[in-house]
DNA sequence: TTGCCTGTTGCCAACGCTGTCACCTATGCC
DNA sequence: GGCATAGGTGACAGCGTTGGCAACAGGCAA
């Protein structure tokens, strides 16, 4: 293999020491103009990359981050990863993407070898990753910096960034009520999830403001798999009074829901309006597409590498909007 | 923050010289079985782990490979993702994953970089990264190790992973003709993609092989979107005889396929089969679950990163098993 | 007993950078 | 003209490992 060139032939060509073909590397002040261009030029002909490893070991800083998910949705994840890659790719920083699992007892070691092995300089983590105590308990132990996509857990402690769920919520079941639905249906997802109880909280809201009395039977249990909304959608319309419209706590939930519907020969929306939560692919591939909440996720994970990274990002704290994606699935009530 | 401890530490612990230390983690022969079992101990208590960076530096193997993607399917990128890191942490070898644009003349450059930076051992490519005639020029320039996942281009060099793609659109296509299908349509995807031309293959095959005429009007074109499958699917229905079966490259061109027989109220499977490829998490969500093609791209990417890292395996090649997965969105053919 | 081999261990250089400090030069001031 | 000051540059140690080689002990054949 051709051996890669190292610093000090660079230096070499340009007639310096390799110290200083340091600074320029890293753009340090004191070096005068010339000096500089010379350098840079050397660099660009041969193509010279430094040694990541060697600057880990020799310098302070490794340039890499980690980005720690457990999340069953590829949607999701795919999103993530684009975000997150793009936020470090901006400050020059290498991203590492590690696949856990949330829930297993050795996840803290884990982490805990992550970071030992590779010098990560921080951490960004996504749910639910981010509802385990333990872990930000050792990082904080340790002092290594992280930031959290959607929290749950300590959410006016060290930095996060989020959406509104309960405002997106909200206003998702205000547009089923603009429609002139009354019986409107909440398929929720695990409670574990903080973002089921904000959902849930949003979607009770708009019933309040619209003076629509809540009934609690219209709330069903989902574990936010395609299955738990056929089941649950099933049980809401075996009702004597079923609702005209079904808000799910995600896409995959409303999918189920709306196949449901088909089977049983339920036009949609015109005896059924249907919404769902995450704007995921699936929601514009059914049929009829899927009237939905959009979440930016590349959007939360670009920011949250931005506010690890940034040291002029000071803030602890970002919250992003929603977006209600009107598609076929809603429509008015049906008169009966 | 708390820092790590160094095989120095470990080594006075453990009364024996850091040379040692190193022996035993490198699992090197001629060391005493005692000496091993303290060195382990300590390693256990100070949860020592070697730092990668100066492993990197003093040695000749970093212990990381890359995986190049560059696909718009979250559901293919998230198996692949999964599978590699699961055949990389078997061998003991971080994955770096790094998306990147596989048409962007800047390619070879920034891999070249990503290389140099980080002293790659070996690359895993996926799909269409893996038709960059210029990228793998580079890496033979280099020497460097890479294994292939469904090349398209010089499938008889290097090593690779693959599917069977003739075979499976033979299966998926024989399995309309079984239930009494004769005018079946294949959506197909860009022709550039190598697997295009294969299931156009397996399914003109098939046709063959039950003496039914090929059609070159059935055969319309598509780009693996939900969208092109809808107009694909479109044109089709709108023909003197439309087909009683649609296959499609793909689940999300099948989707939209299943999206206009709704729209038209053309009952699937009554009135019309369809059939995709590849088993996403799009085919059981919609109404009804697609019967598809289930393509191991876990298993792939899982084996990809075997080829790569065990040397124990010498193959230059490895093709694996689809699997026809039979639901709701095939039957028998109309009788009119 | 001697010499040689084998298994085990230690010593030290080297990997390619950054941090620290010392040095040199030009500039401005009294 | 002498002296402090700042900008620009280089020398060198050190980061935490692996590689190469020397050293040492014990066993066996001569």
């Amino acid at each position: 293999m051709a051996r890669r060139p190292t610093i000090k032939e660079v230096s070499k060509l340009a007639g310096v020491s390799f110290k200083t073909v340091s600074r320029v590397l890293n753009n340090e002040k004191n070096v005068s103009e010339e000096t500089r261009r010379r350098v840079e030029q050397v660099v660009a002909e041969l193509n010279f990359r430094p040694s990541l490893a060697a600057r880990t070991l020799a310098g302070r800083k490794s340039f890499q981050v980690g980005l720690l998910y457990d999340n069953p949705s590829p949607y999701y994840v795919y999103h993530l990863l684009a975000g997150a890659q793009e936020g470090c790719a901006e400050h020059g920083y290498r991203l590492l993407t590690q696949p856990v699992d949330s829930t297993a007892p050795g996840l803290v070691a884990d982490v805990a070898a992550l970071v030992d092995e590779t010098h990560l300089d921080g951490l960004i983590l996504s749910p639910p990753v981010t509802e385990n105590e333990a872990l930000l308990d050792e990082l904080d132990r340790r002092g290594l910096p992280y930031v959290r996509i959607e929290p749950g857990l300590r959410r006016d402690v060290g930095r996060s960034v989020t959406i509104d769920d309960a405002s997106a919520a909200q206003e998702a079941t205000a547009h089923l009520l603009a429609h002139g639905h009354r019986r409107i249906a909440f398929i929720k997802g695990p409670l574990s999830h903080v973002s089921t109880v904000e959902r849930l909280k949003g979607y009770r809201a708009a019933l309040d403001a619209a003076a629509v009395a809540f009934e609690p039977d219209l709330v069903a249990a989902g574990d936010y798999s395609i299955e738990s909304g056929r089941r649950a959608a099933a049980a809401l319309l075996d009702r004597a009074a079923p609702p005209t419209a079904i808000f799910a706590g995600n896409d995959d939930m409303a999918a189920g829901a709306l196949a449901v519907a088909h089977e049983r020969g339920i036009t949609v929306p015109d005896q059924l309006s249907i919404v769902g939560f995450d704007d995921s692919d699936l929601a514009a591939a059914v049929w009829p597409p899927l009237t939905t909440v959009r979440q930016p996720v590349h959007e939360l994970a670009r920011s949250a590498a931005d506010l690890l990274l940034d040291a002029k990002n000071q803030r602890d704290r970002m919250t992003f909007d929603t977006r209600l994606i009107a598609r076929a699935s809603t429509g008015p009530v049906p008169s009966r």
